[in-house]
DNA sequence: TGATAAATATACCGATCGGTATATTTTGAA
DNA sequence: TTCAAAATATACCGATCGGTATATTTATCA
């Protein structure tokens, strides 16, 4: 069942999702969340232990919700190479609507994490090793699968198409304009009809 | 002739840059700032509007001497295709010796910019645009002088290399892994290799 | 060198920060 | 329905925030 508490924190980590990823961990300060869930600190500070600990919830929430909203995308796809195209597609609507609203949560927590607020590096490397090896398993059972040339490397293709697509969202955010994550997934598909047999 | 408020001004922007860099906007305190010149609030706020008006002056400092570290190593080629290799060889080195400790300005600021600390937002997008535009100026000059084929589109090739080495950046750092960035070279390279003539 | 202005330091401002002790309310099982 | 426990709200803590008024030092030039 579920009971108050763990109903109360599923609500502070939904509703507290878009203000850190939009503001980040020192941009967004306690009021900010009081304001965004109606609670009250005691109510936040009795079901976590301080920020961190919800900025760290929050972050798994966030991206497990993102791999949600991608994945769905490409169950109704057979081949891999179809799975690939689709996860592009899903990116191509990422700049303007991502489904955690401020773009990818795992850049964003990254630029802070790296130097600063390293609490959440380990888990956002973690969380990037992941979907890396996600594309890269897409493009090794295309291998295996007849669909991709043998000369293709899985693991070196998926960093490209993740740096590449991820720098988009980040760059095509900032600029306002939808031509830089254009011009990215057209290459990507570009590459993919390439290594195709 | 360079009078004492000058100086001062850039020895603010040249002690401070790596702070902004590396913390962000938000997690650089006016303390932070003292300890690293060495000066008092008042001395900084005799040079300077305020906090925002260091950070807009530290990005623009951070920006001008990323692109003389990197033009410095263009100048021997004389082939726009030695240029642009050049040009990633100076991103190899740029996850873990940025010119500006931190990894890159432009990014950094460009994830704080977005929606939260939007006074830096039009700076970063305009000096995003101006890099892109350098690299299509490589492209369509190598197209010219018959050095790349002439389906070459120069714009969308360079957002997308563009796009692809930013986004390394930031996640070889975050991964502390050089393997994302020279993933990402290597594609750059094969696609030089096939464009070119 | 002495006077004046420019530059910097000191001391302080109200506001907000993250966090906590305690009071109050709500919940759920007997 | 009662009552203990769990959950939430209120009120407050010291520290730090960005910023400023004023005092002091330093540079500049007559």
């Amino acid at each position: 069942m579920s009971d108050k508490a763990t109903r109360t924190r599923k609500l502070i980590i939904s509703k507290t999702a878009p203000l850190f990823n939009r503001q980040g961990f020192n941009g967004t300060s306690l009021l900010d969340l009081t304001q965004a869930t109606g609670l009250s600190k005691g109510a936040l500070y009795g079901n976590f232990k301080n920020k961190q600990g919800i900025a760290l919830e929050v972050f798994k929430y966030s991206t497990e919700k993102t791999k949600e909203v991608a994945t769905a995308q490409l169950r109704s796809e057979t081949t891999n190479k179809g799975r690939l195209k689709n996860l592009f597609q899903f990116y191509a609507n990422y700049v303007i609507n991502s489904p955690i609203p401020g773009g990818c949560p795992m850049m964003n927590a990254a630029v802070e994490a790296d130097d600063h607020q390293t609490f959440l590096k380990g888990v956002v490397a973690q969380e990037m090793e992941a979907t890396i090896h996600y594309i890269a398993k897409l493009l090794e059972r295309g291998k295996k699968e007849g669909e991709f040339k043998s000369a293709v490397k899985p693991m070196e293709l998926a960093q490209t198409f993740f740096c590449a697509i991820e720098g988009a969202i980040v760059i095509s955010r900032v600029m306002s304009s939808k031509a830089p994550m254009k011009s990215v997934l057209n290459h990507c598909h570009y590459i993919l009809n390439q290594i195709s047999l």
